[in-house]
DNA sequence: CTCCTGTTTAGACGTTTTTCGAAGTAGTAC
DNA sequence: GTACTACTTCGAAAAACGTCTAAACAGGAG
């Protein structure tokens, strides 16, 4: 499930987004824009080995267990996190091409994609 | 008005955003976490001159104008536009600063914060 | 099997957001 | 001055959101 274009626009400046675009990306962005859920992929994207557990997460919020799960349902629904149970524990982890997405629409028009180094690999699936 | 810090955190997968930068930032995200908004900000930083007219921009939704008033003062408000009247209109003006502030939250690891050049000259409180 | 821990779902409640119509302010033209 | 246009502020209604408690589900241990 959870299916989301990995990629689909230019950067914001450079020419308007369509009404179609602007829905999809505020789907992504209304995902990210809460206090807590932006911790929480800033957690999981920068945990050891990628993955974080909801364990250590819940831990690290003055927030109950089912709040925090519902924060990650959120961020799963918009395609930012991938989430696994193994065992005992649900571990999350970011979907990269995901973040990208909005890191390249917000990017910079002053110099060309090109001059940036690796920038972005992803070209669309 | 509109003290916005232009710079304060690494990439969001680098390392745990700390609750007041994420507090912060979701300020920012949710300005732009809105599809109505998302246009705003593309049509007026994709604009010819850099800026637009709020006229220019009410004609292309079928929303009133006081809902577009109140949508271009979240972003206003958010550090992300910025606003003068010149004459009968007012025109709006995209803050690079604080687009380049979120773009650089959702970039990839690639480069060590370092190389970039003189990104911004203001710490953290 | 039962019990315990970790996580998600369901339902409720208060707060915030989005939108509107009506009224107010700013400026030009007459 | 009045009249007209451009834009913003005010106040209200409906919808969406964040959080909780209670209950359900998943898996390991005894």
């Amino acid at each position: 499930m959870t299916a989301v274009t990995i990629q689909c626009c230019a950067p914001i400046a450079r020419e308007p987004l369509s009404e179609t675009d602007a829905a999809e990306l505020a789907v992504m962005l209304k995902a990210v824009a809460d206090p807590v859920r932006l911790r929480l992929l800033s957690m999981i994207g920068s945990h050891a080995g990628g993955e974080a557990c909801v364990c250590d997460l819940t831990d690290a919020f003055d927030l109950t267990a089912p709040t925090i799960s519902h924060h990650l349902k959120v961020l799963r629904t918009a395609g930012l996190i991938d989430g696994e149970r193994r065992g005992t524990w649900v571990y999350y982890r970011i979907i990269p091409e995901a973040v990208n997405k909005l890191g390249a629409l917000f990017a910079p028009l002053t110099e060309p994609a090109s001059s940036r180094p690796g920038e972005l690999e992803l070209t669309p699936a």
